[in-house]
RNA sequence: UCCGGAGUAGCUCAGUCGGUAGAGCAGGCGGCUGUUAACCGCCGGGUCGGGGGUUCAAGUCCCUUCUCCGGAGCCA
């Protein structure tokens, strides 16, 4: 809702329930809550110990732990595994003594090797760790051929891509999934507190003009020797479908239409664009979050963002602490003071004719223009929420030439309620944008992108049949992680990246 | 896709004026030390991205091609 409108409906007081309240009675709270009583954790036959528990352990403590050797360093007397698990970013520094039956092998142990260690957690008596492992015995468990490509030294990200299935042993690949995982769950938290509905869109889709790109087309047809038709063209009448598919690059429409019935809803789930694009900020397969709400014009999109943007970066200040303190030491420097000023600061909200005009007022020489009609280029955005504004801001109120044919018409006649949400150091963020809800006008706008409404008919209906203002938006995971973890490359936040001529793993 | 840069040992790189390739780390062997990017000695390791050309001679110069990286576009 508007401002304007927020404070005087029906003179009611406006005391909106906190979405922490709606935790408790929730849907997934009771589940958490059953799932606690439910599946009490059953020993395992060889139980060990999370590096990540043994570090909080009070010396001295018997344990098995178990993980892969980091490094290691030997001698006649003694013998020291770095074994890390994975559970957290410490490893933990095993000794190992020539007493223990096997320490010749111990000794030639190479990085790489899983080993599982039980022994006692003592202080360490020297500089460099706090506790660690005195050894009663250390089982080899798998050993790693000398020929295992990570050593302890510093690797290249490009050369670590090449070795995607073993690069999560690495310190800066460890972190980079912790933190994926934490913050995948905080958008589940998020949404869930406030009583969004988790909708699972599909991957894929007949739907030739979902607008967001060029698709992987999804066939069973032998490409090589497919049906024809009479007059020679691909029969796709006989292909699994019986008309073309592809692989989804949204789930909005999809969105849009469960929010006609859930309220507010979302979506985090693959996508898929077929564009050949060649940088550092852009995948073939990624993951995306699209909320979609009934009842919120554009300013309660950008609410909705600016908390939900908030939320995930303290989520993660707060929860991946160790992980962030190695990308801000080693990664990029500033990185938690600019997180911490994003949770703490207000947003901006510009239009984007007044964006426009700052820009060209402030003297600064760009190499694109700036005018009234020509798309922000990312010089453009950077300097605007860096410099002319110096926090994250949302632009809204776009040209409606340079946008989408969904976003909702202006009465301006020349813009549409469409936002972008910038942030210092990478630019766009999020879009969205308040969705055209009338039926005529919706129409009219299809038409005027040159497509066929025929082939929205079920999209029109939902305007068709009890429509309502809405709204929602499009937030990239992994752009979200890059700037979470100052990681520069999309390819290094996300498992096995697809890109142009890149499919391995 | 366009523009720019780079491909040399497993990795990171050096390689002068065109004269048949080096270092550190890793690996193997040995030594030494409560070590921690451990240290010391020895050893092995190369179709210099591929193809073509110029030249007595090409890692080096020219053409071409592939791949990677960065910038731009498309976008999230």
């Amino acid at each position: 809702m508007q401002p304007a409108t927020r404070t005087k409906v029906l003179g009611t007081p406006t005391r909106v329930p906190s979405p922490w309240r709606e935790r408790k009675t929730s849907a997934i709270g009771k589940v958490v809550a059953a799932m606690r009583r439910c599946y009490p954790p059953r020993p395992m036959q060889s139980a060990r110990t999370k590096i990540a528990s043994v570090l909080r352990l009070v010396p001295p403590a018997e344990v098995r732990v178990k993980g892969w050797v980091r490094t290691a360093r030997d001698s006649k007397q003694v013998a020291f595994l770095e074994v890390n698990d994975g559970s957290c970013f410490a490893s933990l520094q095993v000794v190992c003594s020539p007493e223990l039956a096997n320490f010749d092998e111990l000794r030639g142990l190479s990085t790489g090797s899983a080993v599982s260690v039980v022994g006692e957690l003592v202080p360490s008596p020297a500089q460099g760790q706090p506790v660690e492992l005195r050894a009663r015995s250390v089982e080899i468990v798998g050993r790693a051929e000398s020929s295992f490509p990570l050593q302890k030294k510093r690797h290249s990200f490009e050369f670590l891509r090449e070795i995607a299935h073993l690069r999560v042993r690495t310190n800066t690949f460890g972190a980079v999934f912790r933190v994926r995982s934490a913050l995948a769950q905080a958008v589940h938290s998020f949404f869930q507190a406030r009583g969004f509905f988790y909708v699972h869109t599909p991957i894929i889709t007949a739907s030739d003009a979902e607008g967001a790109g060029e698709m992987f087309r999804v066939t069973t047809l032998d490409v090589g020797a497919p049906p024809r038709t009479p007059t020679g063209a691909v029969d796709w009448r006989e292909d699994f479908f019986s008309k073309p598919s592809y692989l989804t690059v949204s789930g909005q429409l999809g969105g849009e239409t469960f929010a006609m019935g859930l309220s507010e809803i979302y979506t985090f789930g693959p996508t898929f664009r077929a564009e050949n694009s060649n940088t550092p900020r852009h995948a073939a397969e990624f993951w995306m979050i699209e909320p979609e709400m009934a009842w919120y014009d554009l300013d309660d999109d950008a609410d909705l963002a600016e908390a939900f943007v908030k939320a995930l970066l303290r989520a993660a200040l707060e929860g991946c602490g160790e992980d962030l303190a190695f990308f801000n030491d080693r990664v990029d420097r500033g990185l938690i003071a600019r997180l911490e000023a994003v949770v703490s600061a207000d947003f901006g909200r510009i239009d984007y004719a007044e964006a426009v005009d700052r820009l060209a007022k402030s003297g600064k020489s760009f190499e694109f223009p700036v005018f009234f009609g020509a798309n922000l280029q990312a010089e453009h955005e950077r300097y605007l929420t860096e410099t002319l504004i110096g926090r994250p801001v949302f632009v809204v109120n776009y040209p409606k030439e340079i946008k989408a044919f969904y976003m909702r018409r202006n009465d301006d006649g020349r813009t549409v309620a469409a936002m972008d949400l910038l942030v210092p150091k990478i630019g766009e963020l999020i879009g969205g944008s308040q969705r055209e809800e009338r039926l005529d006008v919706l129409e009219r706008t299809i038409r005027e992108s040159g497509l066929d409404p025929a082939g929205y008919s079920w999209y029109l209906d939902t305007r068709r049949f009890g429509t309502v203002p809405h709204a929602g938006f499009g937030l990239g995971f992994e752009r979200l992680l890059m700037y979470v973890t100052g990681m520069e490359n999309i390819r290094d936040v996300i498992p096995f990246p697809r890109t142009p001529r890149n499919c391995g793993f």
